[in-house]
DNA sequence: GCCAACGTTGGC
DNA sequence: GCCAACGTTGGC
């Protein structure tokens, strides 16, 4: 299982929106960069991934779950832009701060923490569990 | 609201 | 195929 990260900006889409979703889960539709749609496109039903609130807030704030594989992005015609269903899981006990990820050294590699400006980004095993365990569960 | 970083577009 | 111009993201 491979673990990932959303971005979005909680005035767009945030994670109280997500979770009045419940199991149906929602189109992550919007993406328009051919990184982020490719880290998509390597998505498993059942995978894993961080839900991060960009602009305001800058925390990771709860845990989703890939609940349909890539498919075509229903907000387009445009045939290049694809995206998977998601579907919340929980939320973080504690949310983690954009400014704890960088402050911890653990960390430093982080997409999130290196690469600001990818929306989907992939995380590893040893990121995984730093941030579970920062945020306590 | 500003601006740095970065991706995309289009002229040559 | 290069690169300047432009647009967007997202932290501050």
């Amino acid at each position: 299982m491979a673990y990932w990260l959303f971005k979005s900006e909680p005035d767009a889409w945030s994670w109280d929106q997500q979770v009045a979703k419940g199991d149906a889960g929602e189109e992550w539709t919007g993406v328009r960069n051919y990184q982020a749609r490719n880290n998509m496109r390597a998505m498993k039903l059942g995978d894993k991934g961080f839900f991060y609130h960009s602009n305001i807030g800058k925390e990771i704030v709860g845990i989703v779950e890939v609940s349909a594989e890539c498919h075509p992005d229903s907000s387009t015609d445009d045939p290049r832009w694809e995206c998977v269903d998601i579907r919340a899981i929980r939320p973080l006990p504690r949310a983690i701060t954009l400014e704890e990820a960088k402050a911890e050294p653990r960390l430093a590699d982080m997409a999130l923490v290196k690469n600001t400006r990818l929306s989907v980004q992939p995380v590893t095993d040893a990121e995984w569990k730093v941030i579970c365990e920062l945020a306590g569960l």
